[in-house]
DNA sequence: CATCATCA
DNA sequence: TGATGATGG
């Protein structure tokens, strides 16, 4: 879910050609969850090879990073490393909601209301080991590189927008704001290019809103994040009054009162984040064949869709020289 | 979500 | 040619 500044915060609308040649640090488990819960048949049913696996993930990964990279982007993919222990709370309430729309898509189905079961379906998508193992064996085999994050994924994409080894952090969620990332883009998406490809600059964000970066992060604990739970009834608009009431600090300490939780932790958290700072960034030429006996032959997709969209990949291909690197 | 076929 | 709905795996 992450940090609801939505409220306060007013996107650049921008297009794709303003992403041209720029790298973007894409959060890949927010992105896999987007693909799992809307990939989906209209009863609910993700897309599943012969043998039953789930393949809605693989189906998203290739469409979109051909697409991508056609575009001129440069992609890198976050996985998220060991979660906080702040975060259990928020692990376990996702676990819930989960398994409980699991249920209820079940339920839906045997009344045969497609649209609820639908709903409660793309609730109920989950991240298992083998959706995670199969997205990054299609990354490789696509030539995009990722990488682990040390800790939170968005905090490693953040930190590497801050290194300058990528432009931007593509996440929906507005916690890499709080970490500190220069610039952010939601809903990269295919058909985003028309209006609701958004685009945020820290700098510009915290100059309109003239608050510091504490300020903001602050200013997200009290409305409430992954790593805490917020004041009752505190939302991003009134977290920013109390910003420019200076009456943050005291509204901080009334919140560790009131619900006996260590804020300075979760401050720590967003200002120095565990992060992996030995990663290296390698775009490779795509291994087409290799590509066709994973996507085709294991897992049912289509040749003539693969060999196609596999021709869009050509930019990635480092050891072909694009025109820009000659002069 | 992204692509494809279809229809105006 | 672009909007719409079904299909992909």
């Amino acid at each position: 879910m992450g940090v609801k500044l939505k409220d306060i915060i007013e996107p650049e609308s921008i297009n794709f050609k303003y992403l041209e040649g720029r790298t973007i640090a894409i959060d890949a488990f927010n992105t896999l969850y987007q693909f799992l819960s809307s990939i989906r048949q209209r009863d609910g049913t993700p897309l599943m090879d012969y043998d039953g696996n789930i393949t809605s993930h693989l189906s998203g990964i290739l469409y979109r990073n051909a697409s991508i990279v056609e575009k001129g982007m440069k992609p890198i993919y976050i996985f998220d490393g060991k979660s906080s222990q702040l975060k259990k709370n928020t692990v376990d309430k996702r676990r819930e909601i989960r398994d409980e729309s699991e249920k209820k898509w079940k339920e839906a189905l045997e009344n045969h209301d497609m649209a609820q079961a639908k709903k409660y379906a793309s609730r109920s998508a989950k991240l298992s080991p083998e959706i995670i193992e199969s997205s990054k064996k299609l990354l490789d085999l696509m030539g995009i590189p990722y990488i682990e994050a040390a800790g939170e994924g968005e905090a490693q994409a953040s930190y590497m927008v801050q290194k300058g080894d990528a432009w931007a952090v593509s996440s929906q969620d507005y916690d890499c704001l709080l970490f500190g990332a220069n610039r952010v883009v939601r809903n990269l998406t295919i058909n985003s290019n028309l209006g609701n490809l958004e685009f945020y600059e820290l700098k510009k964000v915290l100059e309109k809103l003239a608050i510091s970066q504490e300020d903001l992060i602050k200013m997200g604990i009290l409305i409430g994040t992954d790593f805490n739970e917020g004041l009752y009834r505190v939302g991003a608009k009134t977290a920013f009054k109390y910003a420019k009431q200076g009456k943050l600090d005291e509204s901080i300490a009334k919140l560790e009162k009131e619900t006996n939780q260590n804020i300075d932790e979760v401050i720590d958290l967003f200002k120095n984040p565990n992060v992996n700072k030995d990663y290296k960034i390698k775009w490779n030429k795509p291994k087409t064949e290799e590509a066709l006996i994973f996507l085709c032959d294991e897992h049912g997709f289509s040749e003539d869709r693969v060999v196609n969209t596999f021709s869009k990949l050509k930019k990635l291909d480092s050891s072909q020289k694009s025109l820009e690197d000659w002069f």
